[in-house]
DNA sequence: ATCAAGCTATTTTTT
DNA sequence: ATAGCTTGAT
């Protein structure tokens, strides 16, 4: 995807960063400035320098990344003997995972202990969750996720986040992560903070564990640095102390997972930790034209916290990017799907791929009306990240029997699958199995056999209780004898899955697609077993849980030419000759959250600089007049990026206060028509669903705090009145909005060479009178 | 155990 | 608009 370009020369600051061979040494780059092939480099010239290349470890940020960089390496250092030593090239959490393998059990987790993906963490905090009877409104499971993974980032345990805690919902999700922690404990199982976590936990409890890990290698490089949080940075310490040889590379203009912990801190801050650090700076852009280059640069002027540098482009030519409007968002995907076709047709001398074209964008939502169009036209297209291959059900269900055959402690994986397909162990069955488990003290697997004898339960329930057991424990004991693709098949066979496929999914070919994705399945574990010397089953778990979303096993089947669609987080590292950054309106980028919290927007300029540099050759920036939202299409105002782009300041300030208003108007107008009773109506509904929930006092809680509630909630419907938006709206959009008195300001195109112009395209285009 | 009907909230980004 | 969930009828 991103072009390898046979630059066979390094400038002098790249030479500089390459050859320094010993010693701590921070890259500060820009972006297309070569920051990954400095490392790849690098690593190629330890390795001809006479360096063990199993001595090298290298940190990428994806495993898209890392796959590429050993690939590049190894291209580098041209033919070598097969089996030769290679560098290990890995992101962080695999890295962790192999570390905390070799000592799992001194960390009082099983060998075999699993790895809980987000799907699996939802799992998780609904039980908490529903644990503590707390009613579904005030905290949703996703909240509680983004609570727990704050805290784990700064190394809080629960019981300190219980009681640092402050207001409402933190002392629930406080309540609610200790549960949430100890049931993934009990379960043998990490969720992906917990790498990071109990990575450090390891280091600072074992010391012996610690050195021999920081043993393995002499040298350590950090691609992105910028995007490392304080458990990934102490990790680095620990592992690169004893030898001192860390190259990090990264720049601060494009930290962008700052809601993921990442301290710009610690890249800014190198040289305190390594104060004999040598500094490069690459600052010449080899990647886009320009006039691309010089918006990229405008725009991001504006954040205060960073390092100055300005990127020099090193290319001649090119047109400065086009920004357009369209009516409604359906109108943007089918004008810029229109344009791609244009392109795509285009016969200059170098004809345009598909895969040389990105559309980019800030919210999963975004994409769906994009992917429509791209299919009515027929254009190939690859959707990053969006409902991956392993968040499909049936390939759910399967991982679930195998990481329980893995692991039978894993609980989350036990209740999917212990009634999957059904084999008459129905939830109140299982309710019963759980809580005499839970006075036990112990998983619902080992207490399986103690439960049948003394719960009471149906003869014939007892019997299929007793015959999944005995399945999964037969299954268990062929795991090390069997090949991983047998096993599964076998296991499929037995459980007749095709069976329970076809019976759920009635549609034509459906069951069919589902069974065909198992199949997948299968395959990729045949793959994985052919690739890899020391196959196991836990080997492939771990794959399937840590490996990108996007890449599907079938991977280098048809979508080499493919267009590529994607969230500007997914963007970075990457590049194309033609993007598409859609969606520039207020309240997108930049999001409305980081708008009404206030912080946060310097982020997301840096986010929108980050999907600006993704260009090579042409830049497309687009935003919508109105936008539907909740079914009714609302009024947008352009972004401020796009005024700030262009140096108009004074516009970029006027979007950014309308937006501010508009957003905290939002948040907190006070109530105005919402009346006593049907706030009270509201407040009793809800009371009356909490009712059922068997806690005491607990409950009690729950049902106060909702109708202290409900008359807010009340309201807040209110606010949405469409009638209501529009007024507040109207002045607003007027001001900042260009085709309007003010727009020769910005002027904004129609799309370039539509043909002939159809009659109505002066509406759809208001390009100013 | 399964399905249709009705209700709800919709406030980002991901290893 | 719509996904995702609960509820009540089979």
């Amino acid at each position: 995807m991103s072009v390898w370009r046979p630059v066979p020369n390094l400038n002098s600051a790249q030479s500089e960063a390459v050859h320094t061979l010993k010693g701590p040494l921070l890259v500060l780059a820009g972006a297309g400035t070569g920051k990954t092939r400095v490392i790849t480099y690098r690593i190629a010239e330890l390795i001809k320098s006479g360096i063990d290349p199993s001595r090298i470890l290298a940190v990428t940020f994806t495993n898209k990344a890392a796959r590429e960089m050993r690939q590049r390496a190894l291209t580098l250092l041209g033919r070598r003997k097969a089996g030769a030593a290679v560098p290990e090239i890995s992101t962080f959490h695999s890295l962790c995972v192999r570390i905390l393998r070799r000592h799992a059990r001194r960390l009082g987790y099983p060998d075999a202990f699993s790895i809980y993906d987000r799907g699996d963490q939802e799992t998780l905090a609904r039980q908490a969750l529903r644990d503590i009877r707390v009613s579904s409104g005030n905290l949703r499971p996703g909240d509680l996720i983004s609570f727990i993974g704050g805290w784990k980032n700064k190394g809080i345990l629960p019981q300190a986040a219980a009681e640092g805690a402050e207001g409402d919902r933190a002392e629930l999700a406080g309540e609610a992560y200790a549960k949430y922690q100890s049931q993934l404990r009990a379960s043998g199982a990490m969720d992906f903070d917990d790498l990071l976590l109990l990575t450090n936990r390891l280091f600072s409890e074992f010391p012996d564990a610690r050195l021999a890990e920081a043993k393995r290698f002499d040298h350590l490089l950090i691609d992105e640095y910028q995007d490392t949080n304080d458990l990934q940075y102490r990790i680095v310490k620990a592992m690169a102390d004893r030898h001192r040889n860390l190259c990090v590379v990264g720049d601060d203009d494009q930290s962008i997972y700052g809601w993921r912990g990442a301290e710009i801190a610690h890249i800014l801050g190198f040289r305190d930790d390594w104060p004999e650090a040598k500094v490069v700076r690459l600052e010449s852009n080899y990647r886009s034209l320009a006039p691309i280059l010089a918006y990229a640069n405008t725009l991001i002027a504006h954040n205060s916290t960073r390092h100055k540098k300005v990127l020099n482009p090193s290319r001649d030519g090119g047109t400065a990017p086009r920004i357009l409007r369209f009516e409604d968002e359906a109108k943007e995907a089918e004008e810029v799907v229109l344009q791609i076709q244009q392109l795509l047709v285009s016969n200059s001398e170098t004809p345009v791929l598909p895969s040389d074209i990105a559309i980019l964008f800030r919210t999963n939502e975004q994409p769906r009306v994009f992917e429509a169009e791209l299919r009515r036209t027929k254009i190939p297209y690859i959707l990053v990240g969006g409902q991956s291959f392993y968040d499909r059900r049936e390939i759910r269900d399967v991982l679930s029997y195998l990481r329980v055959l893995a692991n039978p402690l894993d609980e989350v994986s036990l209740l999917r699958v212990i009634n999957t397909p059904t084999r008459g162990i129905g939830t109140s069955t299982i309710e019963a199995l759980l809580e005499f488990a839970v006075a036990a003290g112990t998983s619902l697997w080992s207490a399986l056999p103690a439960a049948l004898r003394s719960v009471q339960l149906p003869a014939a329930t007892i019997l299929r209780v007793e015959g999944f057991r005995s399945l999964i424990e037969q299954f268990r004991s062929k795991q090390g004898e069997l090949p991983i693709p047998e096993l599964m098949r076998e296991l499929l066979q037995v459980i007749d899955y095709r069976s329970e496929l076809e019976r759920l999914h009635t549609g034509p070919g459906e069951a069919e697609a589902r069974w065909g994705a198992v199949e997948e399945l299968v395959n990729a574990a045949a793959l994985y077993e052919q690739r890899e010397k020391a196959a196991t089953l836990v080997g492939f778990l771990e794959e399937a849980t840590l490996s990108d979303r996007d890449d599907t096993p079938d991977e280098d089947k048809p979508q080499q030419r493919a267009l590529t669609l994607m969230t500007l987080h997914s963007a970075k590292g990457l590049e194309f000759p033609h993007v598409f950054l859609v969606g520039m309106e207020e309240g997108i980028l930049p999001h409305q959250r980081s708008v009404i919290e206030g912080q946060g927007v310097e982020e997301e300029r840096r986010l929108c600089y980050v999907g600006v540099t993704r260009a090579q050759e042409t830049l497309t920036l687009t935003f919508t007049r109105a936008r539907m939202k909740w079914g009714q299409p609302r009024p947008s105002i352009p972004s401020r990026f796009l005024a700030e782009m262009r140096g108009e300041t004074e516009r970029a300030m006027r979007a950014a206060a309308a937006a501010e208003a508009l957003f905290n108007k939002k948040q907190s107008e006070p109530e105005s028509e919402t009346t006593e009773a049907s706030a009270r109506t509201k407040a009793e509904k809800k009371a009356k669903s909490t009712k059922k929930a068997k806690g005491k006092a607990r409950t009690v809680k729950s049902a106060q705090q909702n109708s202290a509630r409900g008359g807010k909630v009340a309201h807040a419907a209110e606010t949405m009145n469409p009638r209501k938006e529009l007024e507040v709206q109207g002045p607003a959009q007027a001001r900042v909005s260009p085709g309007t008195s003010r727009s020769s300001e910005m002027p904004i195109q129609g799309p370039r060479g539509a043909g002939a112009p159809h009659a109505n395209e002066k509406k759809k285009f208001p390009v100013r009178a």
